[in-house]
RNA sequence: GGGCACGUGGCGUAACUUGGAUAGCGCAUCGGCUUGCGGAGCCGAGGGUUGCGGGUUCAAAUCCCGCCGUGCCCGCCA
């Protein structure tokens, strides 16, 4: 499928035909000459570039000028004509009629895939997320990272890279250690709570005692003895951290996120793979062990080009002899890109909502390709935007091509309006609402249900429950996904739970408008109506219809940007433009009395459908017929 | 103190990477539409010196420099 079949390739075509032949000694690149082009609102022509305008200093010549003589000289096409120039802005006029009948016959024909790109044909991608304490439950605060991280992987999907969805599972830190601690010295027992919200109350108690004379010291000899691979202490903390992994997978399922993968830090340890990367660093000089001085007895990464402007050096062995968390990240980074290998044995771990099992790095099992990727990306918030450019550093030094490989998808934080949102001074447990991922999906819900009900629409497939469970994803969802990455949020209820225009839920209902529109014509939602005659779109109009096919047309375009940039803000900004533009489209057109233009309009509805299903479908938010 | 982000009408945001015509959208406010192909809607109005100051340019929300403000990080925690 080489038709872009959108305007603006045809009016780029026909102008650097015609810059060829008007200044032939300028050059310009594709790329160039696509950034300068754009379609217009409320003037006299659809389109227009100012690519005269970043030619004038090349060409030595007033850019009015200059875009006169390639106005002139372009030719007309059956989809472009009447170009003109304007203050150096090269204008013209697009046929309406062509236009709609080269996207809409592109939407139905690629349906579900109208949109999609072959730009990561053949490459394999490691997604890591969102990698979580196992030693408490999913809040307000964690949940931007799966949410951020499923829709990029949906995106890259899209766009044909082959994703390995990992989560990283810290089994090791102090954390662990202290609700090991936990286990022996306070009174224990779940009493019926949800296992991850019972580690999370625990863990805020546990923090009451840590000031205790003793308490710091047992701590630290159980944070060494958890380590030995094969002792009580490492069983018991493996064995808490997995229900508690369960406990949280089964928020994420409720949340519709699955995983292919999880790689347990113990086990980065325990097949040699920490070992392995430590000596390669030391073999490079890259780490080196301190003889004396503050580091005496530790492994530390050199000064030289790492972290400049601190003088302090990074530890990645302690003197005890005990790893730190960023050596572990190193190591496992390293593995990603296939700078070092790892025999990874995986069996499975639960069976999730999707048919598929998460596979978790163990004892033994079988071995699966993962890793050893083109690009692996980490989804981490700005708060270890540091710790992230340390390793990046580290494995430049090992090789400066690896480097490109990793990308750090940094995200602001999320807080509270009274401030941080922190697992251990327990600011998740609210007063009658707590600001677990659980209770906003409870709180969500409940006021998804009454609004459903109350719009009581008769002959439902399917039920009152389940539409709610679906609208209170997408409000979530789309609340979270809309703002752009590293900008930071502050979570409040009132605009979760709010689900006007500029919402999830706006957009779904105007795909069940939509849905609803074609049963009632009974042309059914696939196409079977007879193929519209160019008659048929001869019927097209300026109005509504011909702004929401051109925003249709630019669908591609902005699928590939948000999947080079990973933002999948940029498709909730599209898909909300798309509802908004359909809207209107549908209220000032009666489509089912349309008479001559009736089956135009119905194929409208349809690609218009499409397209918000299919940029719904990227931000992991489903449709439903009738809401 | 050093490093990294961010700053756009009352609030929330888009456009910034790649400088281009009148800074787009939602909430809130005010006015209108309404027995409809489903009102979770549509139309209209008011509200902006794009934090401040300088620079580059024919052209700056966008690039550069300096301030100011906010947040995060700077541990033999993770």
């Amino acid at each position: 499928m080489n038709i872009k079949s959108t305007a603006k390739d045809e009016f780029a075509r026909l102008i650097r035909i015609s810059i060829e032949k008007t200044f032939p000694d300028i050059a310009i690149s594709e790329k160039d000459l696509a950034r300068t082009i754009s379609y217009s609102k409320g003037t006299d022509w659809d389109i227009s570039s100012s690519i005269a305008l970043r030619m004038a200093k090349q060409a030595k010549s007033q850019p009015s000028a200059i875009a006169e003589s390639i106005a002139k000289s372009a030719d007309n096409s059956v989809l472009i004509y009447n170009i003109t120039q304007l203050n150096g802005y090269i204008n013209a006029k697009i046929n309406e009629k062509e236009l709609s009948r080269l996207v809409i016959g592109a939407v139905l024909e690629q349906r579900e895939k109208y949109g999609s790109s072959d730009i990561g044909a053949k490459k394999r991608v490691l997604v890591e997320f969102p990698s979580i304490n196992p030693n408490k439950p999913l809040h307000v605060g964690h949940l931007r990272n799966p949410l951020l991280s499923d829709a990029v992987c949906n995106i890259l999907s899209f766009c044909s890279y082959t994703v390995e969805r990992i989560d990283y599972i810290d089994d090791l830190g102090l954390q662990m250690a202290e609700i090991l601690w936990g286990t022996k010295n306070i009174p224990w027992d779940q009493k019926g709570r949800k296992y991850d919200q019972f580690l999370g109350e625990e863990y805020v108690e546990i923090n009451r005692h840590l000031k205790n004379p003793g308490v710091e010291d047992s701590i630290k000899s159980l944070l060494k003895r958890m380590e030995l691979h094969g002792s009580p202490e490492y069983a018991a903390t493996r064995e808490i951290a997995s229900q508690c992994v369960r406990a949280q997978y089964e928020t994420l399922f409720a949340y519709n996120i699955y995983h292919d993968a999880m790689i347990w830090e113990s086990d980065i340890m325990h097949i040699n793979l920490l070992d392995t990367a430590m000596e390669l660093l030391k073999k490079r000089n890259i780490a080196r062990l301190e003889t004396e001085g503050k580091y005496k007895g530790c492994l530390v990464v050199l000064k030289k080009g790492i972290a400049e402007g601190d003088d302090s050096a990074k530890v990645l062995i302690r003197s005890t002899g005990a790893a730190t968390y960023i050596a572990k990240d190193i190591a496992f980074h390293m593995w990603k890109i296939g700078l070092i290998q790892a025999d990874f044995k995986f069996s499975k771990f639960i069976k999730q909502p999707n048919g598929k099992y998460v596979m978790s790095s163990a004892d033994s099992g079988e071995s699966i390709e993962f890793g050893n990727v083109d690009t692996a990306i980490t989804v981490v918030g700005s708060a270890q935007n540091m710790q992230q450019a340390i390793l990046r550093d580290v494995i430049r030094e090992i090789d400066p091509n690896s480097v490109n490989k990793l990308y750090h998808l940094s995200y602001g934080e999320i807080s509270l309006a009274e401030g941080k949102i922190s697992g251990r001074a327990g600011t998740w447990l609210g007063g009658s609402k707590n600001y677990t991922a659980d209770d906003l999906l409870r709180e969500v819900k409940a006021k998804a249900l009454d609004i459903v009900k109350s719009s009581n629409r008769a002959g439902m497939e399917i039920s009152q429950d389940e539409i709610a469970g679906k609208v209170t994803l997408a409000a979530i969802k789309f609340d979270f996904l809309r703002v752009e990455p590293s900008r930071k949020l502050v979570f409040d209820w009132e605009r979760a739970l709010d689900f006007n225009s500029n919402s999830g839920p706006y957009c779904m209902y105007m795909y069940a408008r939509a849905s609803r529109i074609l049963e009632k014509s009974g042309a059914g939602f696939t196409g079977s109506m007879p193929q519209l005659t160019a008659d048929d779109y001869s019927k097209m109009t300026r109005g509504c219809e011909f702004e929401l096919i051109k925003r249709i047309s630019e669908c591609r375009e902005t699928v590939e940007k948000a999947c080079a940039e990973y933002k999948p803000s940029m498709i909730a900004e599209y898909v909300l433009d798309i509802s908004l533009l359909f809207s209107k489209f549908y209220q000032s057109t009666d489509v089912l009395k349309s008479g001559d233009s009736r089956n135009l309009r119905l194929y409208i509805v349809m690609a218009a459908r499409q397209i918000i299903y299919n940029m719904l479908c990227l931000l992991g938010i489903q449709t439903v017929e009738r809401m």
